[in-house]
DNA sequence: CGCCGAGTTGAACTGAATCAAGAAACGTGG
DNA sequence: CCACGTTTCTTGATTCAGTTCAACTCGGCG
């Protein structure tokens, strides 16, 4: 398995090899080509990712549209992790938007991980400290921005988005239609 | 110190005499009077909280005014969580809003407990899984609901915290102004 | 009492959504 | 490699949910 996985982990803590030998061969890497769906809604989520290469968007639906949450590329998590945690089906859906590879561990793995290898609980509990200070940011600021101070405020943080995913995936994120969005580009 | 905090623990995991006599010392109560802030604006969040009685309001500060994230009472938990993860000055405050009683547990001692006790590991995992579907959850309403389904959803949901705190918080916790929450109880 | 913050109600305003119609970009098969 | 259909993006006109501003009521408390 890619020292991608390997390499990641060591950033929050201490791998041994020995440890690196019991979580190795439960990863697996796996493809989706663009348009297919690596998550559905209502399906329980299975696994955690980390991406390889591409692009995926986080997404659920409400009513006859659809309500971005986030994207993952790079050698970011990804995954529908609500539902990876809470074990129901899965309001949420991810979407491969590029073709795209992936690292995977499935939940029952992972729960014998925490069983057998104390210091990946660490890890456990440091990515969920990531996860939701990334979310409470989000939080604040789709509660205190009008659409214009979300847009250039992607735009100042992670202007390369708008190469990668359609625009109208964006402005469903930054929580406003794509006419809205489009008008805001016209401006500057 | 209080059952209460042992038997909030004991909800996530099983936990002996002999972690507890490591644990217990470390929790103290603190009493705050009503308007009292608990965390400030700007300073870094050292302590976790467990809430004994009284209501708090977790809230941060936009321009002028005031925005509210959550309420936390009964037993649940409270704190700037965003700051004590991070070690960043808190962009969030807490202010009692009655008299309240809360246990506490410092950031140094939380760390210990980590390091000395891997069962403790696993409980913050656990919490920041909760949290995190918790916010997951608030994060897809607000993005895909009305203020008028909102209102709805939070009096099906908790309607006693009409009674607990003021209108304007709640309201504001919606995402919406004083005005727009009063006229959507005058319709029902 | 009289003050002050909280809640209500009305009227005017506005940011963003919706509806609609073209233009541009994309990808698929011949 | 081009042609054609489909999706995405743009632009304009209209509408609407919710804000803002303002005036008034109510209840608690010095």
């Amino acid at each position: 398995m890619s020292q991608i996985v390997r390499h990641k982990i060591s950033k929050y803590i201490a791998l041994s090899d020995s440890d690196w030998a019991i979580i190795q061969p439960k990863w697996e890497e796996v493809s989706f080509t663009k348009g297919e769906f690596i998550t559905r809604e209502g399906q329980i989520e299975d696994y955690f990712y980390i991406v390889k290469n591409g692009v995926q968007r986080l997404y659920f639906n409400k009513e006859e549209n659809e309500v971005c949450l986030g994207f993952s590329y790079n050698h970011s998590w990804s995954g529908g992790y609500e539902s990876f945690i809470t074990r129901k089906p899965s309001r949420m859906a991810i979407q491969a938007l590029s073709n795209s590879q992936l690292f995977r561990i499935s939940h029952p793995d992972l729960q014998k991980i925490y069983a057998n290898c104390p210091i990946m609980e660490r890890w456990g509990r440091l990515i969920l400290e990531e996860l939701l200070t990334m979310r409470a940011t989000r939080e604040m600021e789709m509660m205190s921005f009008t659409s214009e101070e979300r847009y250039n405020m992607l735009l100042k943080r992670s202007k390369h988005l708008l190469q990668l995913v359609p625009q109208k995936h964006i402005a469903s994120y930054l929580g406003m239609t794509p006419e809205t969005f489009s008008r805001l580009r016209a401006k500057s």
